[in-house]
Parts: C-alpha cells; structure tokens; sequence
DNA sequence: TTTGAAAAAGTGTTCGAGCACACAGCACAT
DNA sequence: ATGTGCTGTGTGCTCGAACACTTTTTCAAA
C-alpha cells in the first residue's frame, strides 16, 4: 500500500556508489563518469524519485525578498483585495523564507509609478509581482528588470510583447462573451445594449477593448431570432460627480435600452442612477466585489457581477514567484482565473479569502 | 526588514539552560522546574516563537494512513472527481506522510457499503473521508469510528446529528436558491417551472428536498409581477433507458412548462429528450460538469449548470483531515463550498483541477 | 615504473525540532 | 551504607538534501 518514499541514499545504494554522487548528477554539477551518470539517472527515472522538498527547504536557508508593485488600495478600493492576497501568501510562505516589500504607487500619477519602479530596480529583489497599470510608462523597466535578471510577473493588466513569467489575470475577451451570455439570457426583445467604459484612460487600457470585442461577438455570433442593438460609449466624470448627465442622453437617445454592461468595477454608478430614476427594467452587468457593487447586487439592481478575483491575483501572483524561485518548478507564461458569476446566492462564498 | 527567525536554541540560551529542557516546556511534557518553566515561557513570548513546521515535518516522520469511503467512479462517473481530488490532494501531502486507501463500494447496494465501511473499521485509519450515500446504514458506523477516535470528515452529504470533524459540500438550500435565480432571470412570460429528481431515492436524500425548498422559496419571496407555477416530479426509469415516457406525460399536462431545475447530474437526460424533440424553448439548469452535460452546456440547449466541485470535495476532505491531523489546526464544522455557476464561456476554468 | 594533477567518488557537517538516553542530585527504603 | 527510583537537566543522534571538504582512482607524462 504505502509507496516508500525515495531519498538520495536509496538511490546510492541501489547504484553502488555514494549519495555525493548522486547529488552531483541530480544538480548537474559534473564530475561525474559518463557510466555512472547513466545509471543513476536510470535509477532515479525507475524509484520515480522526487526530491523531499522539506528537506530542500530546511537545508537552503535563503530568503528571497519580493516587491510588490500596484496602486495603492486607500486611493481605489479595488486594490485592497490584491494586497490582501499577497499578505496571505506571504504569511503561507514566510516558512520558506519568502519577504515581501510593497511599493505602492498612485494610480493617477504617472511620475508616482515611476519614481516607486526606479526604487523596486534600487531595492533589487529577487522577484517583483506588478500590476502594469501604466502600459507605456512600464515598458522601461521591463527591460532593465530582464537585464538585471528580476523575474516579473504581471498580474490584472496583460500586456504583449514583454516577457513576464507569468501573466496571472483573466481572459478578457472570454470575459466579455460571458457578460454577453448572462445579459442575453435575460433579454428576450429586442432592444439596445451599452457598453459602457467609465472613468478609464482608454489609450492605455487595450484589455477594456478586448472585452468589448468578446461581448459584441457573442452577440453576433450567436443565432437568435432577436437582435439587438450594441452601443458603446466612454464615459467620464469627475471623482464625486454624479453620472446623471451622460446617461440621460444616452437614454434619450437609446429609449430601448434594455441592458448595461459596464467594462470595470464601476457598475454601482450606473447602478445608482437606475435606483434614483426608479427604472427597472434595464439589467445591469459589471465587475468586481467592491462594497457598493455587492449593495446594489443584494437589491438585484445589479443582475450579476464577475469577479476578476483580484484576491486571487496577489495570492497566485507571490505563489508563482515561488515557485519558480522556491520549488523550482516550472512556471506557464498565463494563468488565467476563473471567471465567477457571482450573484446575490452565490456570494458568500467568494467574499471569504478561502485557500 | 527581515524579522529574524527564532529558534528553540534561540530560547535556550537567552534562559540560560539547554534546548532539551525547551522543547519540554513546549510539549508540556513536565519535568521542568517551575521557575525554570516560567522564566521559558517568559521568554517565548517576548521572543513570539513559532516552530520552524518544516523542520518539525522533517523530523517527525509519522506516517498517517486516511481512509475513503465512497461509491465506485466507474459505476457512476460523478465520482470520478472527487477520486481525483483526493489522489490530488495525497500528491501534495506525501511529503507530509499521508497516504490514502480507498474503500469503494457500489451504490446501489447498501451491502456492498456495510461490508466496505466494516473493512474500515478493521483497517484502524488515523482518518477517514466518507460520502454517507447511504444515510441509515453508516449511523452505526459513525459511532463505532467516534468510540475508536477516528475523526471522519463527511463530504457530499451533509448528515444531522452525528459529529463528523467537518462537512464538507454546498449549502443545498442555497444551490436551489441560486437555480432559481438563475432560471428567473431568463424567464419573462408566466409559464411553469418544474423540479426535477432523476433516479434518486428520496427518502434517503434530504438534501435534494432542501435544495427544493430553496427553489421554491425563492420564486415565493421574489418580488415580480409575472408568477410561475412550480411543480415538482420524481422520475425514475431504468438504467439505460430513456426518459421520454415520463416527460412527455409531464409535457402533456404542463403544456406552458418553460424551464426545468434537474436536482442532480442527471440534467443531460432531459438535455438530450429536448434535442429529440427540438424543444428550445425551455430553459434547463442542472448540476455538475459531467461528459454528457458538458456536451449539452456547450449545445447551449442546457443554459447553465451548478459545479458541486466534486473534485474540489475531495481534495479539502483530505486537506482538512491533514489540517487536524499534521498541523493541529481548528477545523471548522462546517466548509460550504461555492456554488459555481457554469457555462459554455468559463467552463474551460473548471474544468481543469487547478489548485 | 613512478609521479602528480585532474577527475571521480565518498565523507561529514549543517539546517531546526523531536525525542531517546545519559546523568546528576536527592529522598527514602533496606 | 548502599541501593532504588524519581526529578530535573543536558547531550547527541535523527530526519533528507545540500554542499564543502577529503579521499581515492585514473591516466598521461617523466
């Protein structure tokens, strides 16, 4: 029943020869015969030896300091569920000598990124975990960071043509035909659908767009009898300001508007307006579990959010920095996060940081 | 920045005696002076030690041997993934000298249960993961293993009354809360609603009744103008056979049926009469990632499914007997798991045992 | 054949906690 | 006076992997 674990002397012995020799050909350290390597290796891939990792960690007892860079949470709430993310993995990781140091930059503050990203290249950690809000004003850095031989990992924004470890975030094409699914499984007339993108730089966030692309495609893709009007539109308001004024327009001019889709965290602004108008029957889509999302999601004012999981970001983003620096294992260039539907029923379970 | 790790030598030294008398203070296994006691135990609080676990696993290399107790996968494939989930979850905890003996039994014999749950019994595991398919039959072995002090986790089956570690599984009246939310969200015109429970033996499944009182309750306590009549059926028909007979009869009567909540996996069967008899007009919303489902799901002809992450089932029923029994951590009574909710666009997330 | 340096192989210590064991000191019984 | 048993304390080995260090082997040049 119980498959004996393997160590490093099972296989010495099984090959005549001393664990020293074994260590040298499983780190590839050389010095080794050609024949002996041979059959060592051979008996390694035979007993399927896996190496004691708690052995490994307890020897090694390197630390490995990381930088986390992101906005910063008391500026955007959205960015206090990655910090809580990555403090959990912290603590997880403590025991294997993981540190983390954030450096927290304002998000409407170019210079603020850039003076924070020129500290984390002074600091030089072993890793760095960002969130690369600042699209041309990171692409820098990546460079000096792979120069300097920092490994990166990118997390809520994906960016190409850089060369992260790994992208942690969501697909948001497939994001966007999934809001499409859910609001069109609700609608049955016709009638128009927004999409609105609100308060964002546009120009500098390509994965805004591509959710539209995917919500727009779903709609013409799929094969129903309806057909419905796609409208998109940026709209923008000063922090504090009311949204009152963009939307009456457009509903003066899309007086069939029977469904919102909003690209960010920001639907419980949409949210408020239908409350104070008193209008009903508009669905409403949108993102993230912020305080007033989850308000408007009780009174199912909002039909249904998705949760990006930004919790989940910070938490998985330190743990693949892990393990490729820790564990040594091999890291996928993407890992994409489920896409939950979270609804009023459903909730509960997504709130609570849970492994 | 870096918080220096402290050791029992640590302790030792600054209290002026040797590690051994330490580490007896810290297992309270007497023999100590009490001022030599006091002086320590000063002293590891001022320091805030907390024991280097991977030093400890090193060290302590008990093994644990957990039982499962569950229906056979190849008989019926919903439990292929809570198989998976446990093999994933001994994976990870070999290094901590957990091992796993299945005992499979046929569920559709108590016998085969009784015989299989005795076999537990004679084995003496240090902890056991139990599916209570059979509610009557296990009470006496819930006893017997409570007298033997054998913590047992119960998982897809939440059971009243015996005392297990930790359920394990989905809020039920909550999951047919949701499928009804879901289902009236892509309602619009009245019409009826039908609870379906396929092949199951009712009396010994609480928990598909409670999932029908959520349904229930939800359309009760919904505030909309248009009202839906929900009828409820149970329908059995032989292995292997098809359902037709029963559902034409219930289409007969019911001729406004226009969305059907399957309580169980079997959501396909219904699936694949509609295909038959190209009826697109009925919303269906069942359980569980099953081949067959998936193949609908995709289809679009069942609209969404509920994940019961049986896979998921397994994997936290063995983590959380680890978590008792390795890492003397406080297990909670209770571990719902979310309910997810599924279609063609994040199936993909799923379906994947990602960690 | 001897020598010597490089290559190959083997030994021993370390990490932190756990625990068996050794041992000293003392009380009490024989 | 010596033995027995118990308490309090300290020492040292173990776990498996890593790596520095030592020893042995090999093989070419002298």
């Amino acid at each position: 029943m119980k498959k004996k674990i393997v160590r490093i002397k099972d296989i010495a012995e099984k090959a005549q020869t001393s664990k020293g020799t074994v260590d040298r050909v499983l780190h590839n350290r050389g010095r080794v015969a050609d024949d002996v390597r041979e059959r060592i290796l051979a008996i390694i891939k035979e007993l399927n030896y896996e190496p004691n990792f708690i052995a490994q960690s307890l020897k090694s007892q390197r630390t490995f300091n990381l930088a986390v860079l992101m906005p910063d949470p008391s500026l955007d709430s959205y960015w206090v569920a990655p910090k809580t993310g990555f403090e959990k993995a912290e603590k997880e990781l403590r025991q294997y000598g993981i540190y983390i140091t954030p450096f927290i930059f304002d998000p409407h503050e170019e210079h603020s990124f850039i003076t924070k990203a020129q500290e984390v290249t002074r600091e030089h950690p072993d890793g760095l975990l960002i969130a690369p809000v600042f699209y041309k004003q990171a692409l820098p850095f990546f460079k000096e960071w792979a120069e300097l031989n920092i490994p990166y990992v990118l997390f809520n924004t994906q960016i190409e043509h850089v060369a992260p470890l790994c992208y942690i975030g969501q697909d948001s094409y497939r994001s966007g035909s999934l809001a499409a699914k859910i609001l069109s499984f609700g609608l049955q007339s016709p009638g128009s659908v927004l999409v609105a993108h609100i308060n964002e730089d546009i120009s500098n966030s390509a994965h805004l767009i591509t959710k539209e692309n995917g919500f727009r495609d779903y709609f013409e893709n799929s094969k129903r009898d309806t057909t419905f009007n796609i409208i998109s539109k940026e709209i923008n308001y000063p922090e504090g300001e009311a949204i009152d004024d963009q939307l009456d327009q457009i509903l003066a001019e899309f007086s069939d508007l029977s469904a919102v889709y909003v690209t960010n965290s920001r639907a419980f602004e949409v949210a408020s307006y239908l409350e104070r108008k008193n209008i009903t029957n508009i669905k409403l889509v949108g993102y993230d579990l912020l305080e007033p999302n989850l308000n408007y999601l009780n009174k199912e004012i909002i039909s249904f959010l998705i949760n990006q999981n930004p919790l989940g970001q910070g938490y998985w983003g330190i743990h693949q920095l892990a393990n490729h620096l820790v564990f040594k294992k091999e890291i996928p260039p993407i890992k994409f996060l489920p896409l939950d539907i979270i609804t009023r029923e459903n909730l509960d379970y997504y709130l609570d940081p849970q492994k």
